[in-house]
DNA sequence: TTGATTCGTAGTCGTGTTGGATACGAATTC
DNA sequence: GAATTCGTATCCAACACGACTACGAATCAA
């Protein structure tokens, strides 16, 4: 990786949290991506990623919206992590000269340390879930938030 | 984060490997460009971050080039990660609407995230060296390169 | 001293990634 | 039937990455 210039992390975190905090009626594409600076299209697209992992549920039409497919303190990060990550890899890995008896060798060991890098990562974000994202305002926040939608 | 796309890293280990299998004079940015697959501008900037932690150091002129500052077995690759990552975000933090209770709250929240996905990732490479990286081949590349170079 | 080598760094450029904007069809509710 | 919202495609600007060239400074060999 090196600079991580790739926002769905942490919009998807943001937009789970959000729709934990409104537990009543689904929440649309344009309140979230109010909240989280982002353009709907986008928070849609990374919602889907996780609709694609279980962990929200989608509804078009009027009074459609998102909402959680179980308790927010049953959504580990990882499992956010997971669902927007995929297999791409976390280190930075490039193409060694494979002729380059260093080069085929380390490019092997590398791909070693990049697997258990990307486990440290999963195991780390699998001990926060998306209940300690939400903040103690939540209940304050339904009712900022749904007159203004 | 998501798709890494930086190989500093990576071509730093590779580099680190390269000169711990060449134990004898420094190898020039040109020698490790050709077996990292990379440019030795590229090479000479990556080393620059690494010599800046005091991992290896430089010398300019005729049989000049890099080597290592210590043994590889006591260079550990959480020292590589920190040497070329500094302070720079392993996940991809977005900027919230501040304004937004949850905007806020989860932007702070986040950033706790960070800090421990982070910690994991450093204590993780932590547990490997550049020795493990270096492979068993290492003597015939010392005896394959040298000539070439 | 002269020439060759190598680092150090600045500048430019092509390529790929990211995410915003627009658009439009499909689904759903009133 | 009208309004809303998702789902998705497409286009575009901004940015990150790394190759490449260039050139001065440092070092060593002859």
């Amino acid at each position: 990786m090196s600079r991580a210039t790739n926002t769905q992390f942490s919009v998807a975190c943001h937009a789970l949290s959000l729709l934990s905090s409104l537990p009543g009626e689904p929440a649309s594409s344009e309140l979230v991506a109010g909240s989280a600076a982002a353009s709907p299209v986008y928070v849609r697209r990374v919602l889907g990623l996780l609709r694609r992992a279980g962990l929200v549920a989608s509804r078009p039409g009027a009074h459609g919206g998102w909402h959680l497919t179980r308790p927010a303190c049953e959504v580990s990060l990882g499992d956010v992590w997971r669902a927007v990550q995929g297999d791409e890899p976390v280190l930075g890995l490039h193409a060694p000269v494979a002729a380059c008896p260093v080069g085929s060798e380390v490019g092997r060991l590398m791909a070693e340390v990049e697997r258990r890098t990307a486990r440290a990562i999963e195991h780390e974000l699998d001990s926060m879930t998306v209940a300690d994202l939400t903040p103690a305002c939540a209940p304050f926040t339904a009712a900022m938030l749904s007159p203004a939608a």
